[in-house]
RNA sequence: GCCGGGGUGCUGAAAUUGGUAGACAGAAGAGACUUAAAAUCUCUGGAUCGCAAGAUCGUGUGGGUUCGACCCCCACCCCCGGCACCA
């Protein structure tokens, strides 16, 4: 063949490599595996534009290179299709959602087959196959059964547009990220999957995945949003004491009688506060029986609705058991370390088990108690939690998790249980050690507290006030929420005030829109002198601001760096800013030594007001003599430095002052004074800019009046805390006041959909049973056909209209039951489908053990960035989980993760259908090749780099192609004798030149090390130097061979062509021999001795300025290498003497001169 | 605001991680071949000054460390990405 025509090639080994199936994958033992994975498409009807196949080509690559050296290759690919895109593309086009997509996955194959892409297409996957999300059906009931998967109707992001609720992973900012409208906030039933459960390992196996882009892991981290703070309960103090007081049942727990544990002495604390109490002795308590003690509280005790019962370990479960039977409200019920059911799983079997009838009608138990608590001690490990958590969820309780006195709250007192039962909020604070500063308090609008107030009528004095303002933040949208951002709303809770646990102090509560309730307890203590947004309310709303934190600031860089072992010196000290007398300036000081800028400043001496200190200190430093002064800037300012002067770490405590200057008088400075400082006058706007320490600034910001400081410091009016630092102070007063707590960013799954094309989630609604699971062997429900699949809008997918689907016997009573019609996320089936591919046809189970053995965990994976906080987090949170129920080997699904970097159009925007801007690889393919495509777009730059396309710079990558099989045709003996007279110089084809050899061992390590680490540009600039220094120095077969098969990777098609070409002249020669497909040879050896070259050409350098160019032999000793540098600048060294020699073997010889 | 990643010719970029900055390509200019064009081949190609040899400057800006800095340190500017009334 004598001209490289790509459209000949190319369909041809396409259809050759399919026959032969050389790209099946199989576990083989004796080999290595590599799982190579594509992000898999979703197929929308719009098809490939030419910035799609980046990744795959890549991954292609790479994987040919794996199978080359001699690796068990997995590498391939399927269909994400179930979702809003291809049912929206389906009702518009009116045709069905099954149907839409089997023609675009058709469209989509086609395009990705011309590429010449290695797939192996026998394992392909589509996540709407039933035999596909039988096993995500499969998965959710997994995530059920073990209390991940849960009933909610709080309010969720509800989009109006695609008429479905959406997650908060959906979601761009406040608008749906699919379509871009606002979001609504709506109340409905549905489904959620507990992420939350696994937020602290998603984060901290993060720190496992160092193959993982930096960027990708941050997105993770800042979404999962991890906070260290506390909770602190603030008692709540009524003004109108004529309002119903509650009274009190106590039931103690198991061998605990006569009463034991806390029960006397919180029977004694509240009957201190005129609060009455009752506390039967339960009996047979070393040997109980539920019926009996229940019996005994029925008859001995009164209950009315003002009844709080409290019921600590196992009288916890005769609490909710004496609830369920007397069926009437009450105000609350409280369970201290509730005793475990022994059928939960992971708990521990008790001899009173089997005495308990622990199935509890937890719905009602629910509607009855006005209010639960749970409360847990940390002391008692994890065991209980989970069981605890579920407790919480079926009651609609608050879990509060905290450390007691002694373990399982058997100390004699706990003021822990008290706390929790006196009326009280609790407050989520990361700054603890701000607690004697908070000087109000706010409540979300939504927080449950307010709305039970309003409740009890009188309670509050301006209820048609909260009623309406609660009605008006529910009405704002989020958007609202935050451009009004800046302006604080908020309404006084009249009637009712908070005590400050730590000052003992009254304060106000508020509610108002700048907290949100979903975060931390949906109420917050407000620290208006250290927080800007309590700040900016406190101010608006005439509010006491206490400052409790002296700043401090701790010098890190610079030369008065604080020294790490030096212990400090303490230093009283001023800070003094200077007005001018006429102008709207200020003194501004540098302190040369070390180059502080910002004002006037020193010690205090022995017996010295400050004030006078700070005035003697202007007039050392500048000479100005009459100052008066205009204020304190506030209160104390801390610094720790290094003193360069005393040589010591100094702790400096700062009084700061504002002076006028009087009038220009000066005195003469002295010169040491003068070395030192350097005085300007600058405007407010110059000195923002001048001040480069921070105590200073504090200082100067508190020029413009009180300002509010965020930092950490040292506690003043903090009691006993005072003069601690805020760290140490942060655990004191956690460990005294409040309990250690860790909150996220991080929300639970919101896992239904109300449309049609999802998953159908699997479950039963039984009135009797309630929601029963559909037994395993009944999967996959089958999405069923329904006349009209357009969104209902009603909160109901469209299934909902299906009676002959919805209505079902209950698998567990066989009495009437509904089918659940919500339908899963479009994540739900790529959550896992990178399992699949590993035994993609398996009826018995999602994955063989022995195959996940095998080819578990994915070792590269390639995608778009854009899903790192929903697609990557979704699916190792799923892994996880099945790692826990032990379905999976491994703790992590992805290994390496690489984003690929988006192919613009040519214009630099997006490329998309809506600008018009779509390069369509089949043009590209048709007139340039699938090699051309592949060779450009693995050429264009660093592959995680964004860059636009350029058809004009694409013809390099065509060109480089032409030069390969003209090399090819000057390599290959039988067709050379056609080709001498088309301007090549003389060659060496026959017995290879030396150069190309020495060229070709370095490439051959280059490109093969280059593709490992995902750097294909300059794997093909390796590739294109060597064919030019293989068109100079002449290139023989073998060479050429060689070649070809680095190159085979990203060219298969024409390196192919080529191969055959070469391969049939051998067998010409030998004899008949079977066909081996290039992409199933080895990949070629290079040779170390051959990596450099005999000569290397070394740079001199005089005085580090490269002056000049010496050849020297590649093992040349020192000695050489500097005799021939001094050859090569002998000129120049002429007069001069060589003080020193700097030799870098084989690089450079550095020759310092002086004259 | 907090966090992460960057900033190098006309353009895409490279630089063995402290050792000749600009490899490899694209666009451009000059030449060869050709009736001509395309293709191909050869040469030039950071800036300024100079006929030239050469000199000076040059990896966002300003300082520093070093024989030597795109690379390390300090301060700042700009671009991209994530989070953001998250207590």
């Amino acid at each position: 063949m004598r001209k490289y025509d790509h459209k000949k090639i190319e369909k041809k080994w396409q259809r050759e490599w399919q026959k032969k199936e050389i790209y099946r994958s199989k576990e083989n033992p004796r080999k290595p595996k590599s799982y190579v994975l594509d992000m898999f498409p979703y197929p929308s009807g719009e098809g490939l534009h030419v910035g799609h196949p980046k990744g795959y080509i890549a991954t292609d690559v790479y994987a040919r290179h794996k199978r080359m050296t001699g690796h068990s290759v997995l590498h391939p690919m399927g269909w994400d299709a179930f979702g809003l895109p291809a049912e929206n593309f389906a009702i518009q086009n009116k045709v069905h959602p099954r149907a839409a997509v089997a023609k675009n996955i058709a469209r989509f194959k086609e395009q990705l087959s011309t590429i010449g892409l290695d797939y192996d297409w026998s394992r392909e996957i589509n996540t709407t196959d039933p035999s596909y999300y039988k096993w995500t059906q499969w998965i959710f009931l997994k995530l059920l059964e073990k209390g991940l998967a849960y009933e909610s109707n709080e309010p969720i992001n509800w989009c109006p547009k695609c008429q479905t609720g959406l997650s908060n992973e959906d979601l761009d900012g406040n608008a749906c990220e699919r379509c871009g409208t606002i979001v609504e906030k709506r109340p409905m039933r549905q489904w959620m999957l507990r992420i939350t459960d696994y937020a602290e390992r998603l984060l901290n196996d993060l720190s496992h995945l160092p193959e993982w882009q930096e960027h990708i892991k941050e997105s993770q981290r800042n979404w999962i949003g991890r906070s260290e703070g506390a909770e602190i309960d603030f008692p709540l103090e009524f003004e109108n004491t004529t309002a119903p007081k509650p009274n009190y049942l106590l039931l103690h727990g198991y061998k605990e009688s006569p009463i034991g544990a806390f029960i006397p002495w919180l029977n004694g604390e509240l009957e201190r506060r005129g609060l009455k109490v009752q506390v039967p002795e339960l009996p047979n308590s070393w040997n109980p029986k539920e019926t009996e003690q229940v019996k005994k509280v029925l008859d001995t005790c009164t209950i009315d609705e003002r009844t709080i019962i409290v019921g600590h370990s196992l009288g916890g479960a005769i609490a909710l058991k004496v609830l369920e039977k007397i069926n009437r409200p009450i105000a609350g019920l409280m369970l201290v370390a509730s005793a475990v059911n022994a059928k939960f799983p992971g708990a521990v079997e008790r001899p009173y088990q089997k005495h308990f009838n622990w199935d509890v009608d937890y719905a009602r138990i629910r509607k009855l108690a006005g209010f639960s608590v749970i409360l847990s001690d940390l002391q008692e490990g994890t065991r209980r939690i989970p069981y605890l958590k579920f407790l919480a969820k079926e009651l609609g309780a608050r879990l509060v998790e905290g450390n007691a006195e002694e373990k399982h709250f058997m100390g004699k007192e706990e003021p822990m249980v008290l706390n929790a039962l006196l009326p009280s909020i609790t407050v989520f604070t990361t700054r603890a050690d701000t607690l004697f500063g908070a000087t109000y308090m706010v409540l979300a609008p939504e927080h449950p507290w307010v709305r039970l107030a309003i409740q009890q009528k009188g309670l509050l004095k301006n209820e048609d006030e909260i009623v309406r303002y609660i009605a008006l933040s529910d009405k704002k949208t989020e958007l609202e929420r935050i451009t009004e951002q800046k302006k604080k709303t908020g309404v006084r809770l009249e009637g009712v005030e908070a005590v400050n646990p730590a000052t003992g102090k009254k304060i106000p509560i508020f509610i108002a829109d700048y907290v949100l309730a979903h975060y931390g307890t949906g109420a917050i203590m407000a620290v208006p002198a250290h927080d800007e947004r309590d700040f900016e309310f406190a101010k608006k709303f005439k509010l006491p601001i206490v400052e409790v934190i002296e700043p401090l600031a701790v010098r890190t860089t610079g030369l008065d760096a604080v020294h790490a072992d030096g212990p400090f010196h303490d230093r009283p000290a001023i800070l003094a800013f200077v007005k001018h007398w006429s102008e709207d300036k200020y003194l501004a000081v540098r302190y040369k030594p070390t180059d502080t800028r910002g004002c006037v400043s020193g010690g205090i001496d022995e017996g010295e007001e400050p004030i006078a200190t700070a005035q003697r200190e202007i007039r050392e430093e500048t000479g100005y003599v009459h100052t008066s002064l205009v204020r304190k800037l506030g209160g104390t300012i801390h610094g720790k430095y290094y003193s360069v002067v005393r040589k010591w770490n100094t702790f400096a405590h700062y009084t700061p002052f504002l002076f006028t200057l009087d009038d220009d008088t000066c005195e003469q400075v002295s010169e040491k004074e003068k070395a030192d400082h350097e005085i300007t006058w600058l405007t407010k706007k110059e000195m923002d800019e001048f001040i480069n320490h921070e105590d200073m600034r504090i200082a100067w910001v508190r020029i413009n009046g009180r300002a509010c400081y965020e930092g950490e410091g040292i506690l003043a009016n903090s009691g006993e805390f005072s003069g601690m630092e805020s760290a140490e102070a942060r655990k004191a007063i956690t460990g005294k006041l409040g309990r250690a707590k860790v909150t996220y960013k991080l929300r639970d799954w919101v896992f239904s959909r109300q449309r049609y094309w999802g998953e159908p989630i699997p479950v039963i609604h039984c009135a009797k049973c309630g929601v029963v699971p559909v037994p395993e062997k009944d999967l996959p429900v089958k999405l069923p056909e329904v006349n009209s699949y357009q969104p209902t809008g009603t909160g109901h997918s469209p299934l909902a209209s299906i009676a002959k689907w919805v209505n079902v016997r209950c698998p567990k009573c066989k009495g009437p039951g509904t089918r659940e019609t919500n339908t899963m996320p479009q994540w739900a089936g790529s959550s896992w489908y990178y399992l699949r591919y590993m035994d993609p046809n398996n009826k018995k189970a999602l994955v063989d053990k022995k195959k996940e053995k095998y080819w578990a965990p994915v070792d590269t994976y390639v995608g778009g960035a854009e899903h790192a906080t929903r697609h990557l987090i979704y699916a190792r949170f799923w892994h996880k989980f099945l790692h826990d129920i032990g379905v999976v080997s491994t703790p992590e699904p992805f290994m390496r993760l690489i984003s690929v970097g988006l192919i613009q159009a040519p214009d630099g925007k997006k490329m998309s259908k809506r600008y018009g801007n779509v390069i369509n690889p089949d043009d590209i393919v048709k007139a340039y090749g699938a090699d051309t495509l592949r060779m450009y777009e693995m050429f264009m730059g660093p592959f995680t780099d964004s860059i636009a396309w350029s058809t004009e710079s694409m013809i390099g990558a065509r060109r480089f192609l032409e030069r390969v099989w003209r090399l090819g045709q000057r390599a290959n003996p039988s067709t050379t004798s056609s080709l001498r007279s088309d301007g090549y110089g003389a060659g060496n084809e026959e017995r290879g030149a030396e150069g190309t050899e020495r060229q070709l061992h370095k490439t051959i390590l280059k490109v093969g090390s280059d593709i490992e680490s995902f750097k294909f540009n300059t794997a093909i600039a390796a590739m294109m130097t060597f064919t030019n220094v293989a068109e100079k120095e002449g290139i023989n077969k073998d060479q050429f061979v060689r070649f070809l098969k680095i190159l085979a990777p990203f060219a298969p098609h024409m390196t192919e062509e080529l191969w055959s070409s070469f391969a049939k002249a051998t067998k010409d020669k030998r004899g008949a021999r079977k066909m081996r497909s290039i992409h199933t040879e080895k990949w070629p050896s290079y040779d170390v001795s051959k990596l450099k070259d005999e000569t290397v050409r070394i740079a001199v350098q005089i005085n580090g300025k490269t002056r000049g160019e010496a050849s020297v032999a590649a093992d040349a000793d020192k000695e050489a290498q500097e005799a021939a540098a001094r050859g090569a600048v002998a000129a120049r060294l002429d007069g001069k003497q060589v003080v020193r020699t700097i030799v870098v073997p084989g690089r450079l010889v550095n020759l310092i001169v002086s004259d």
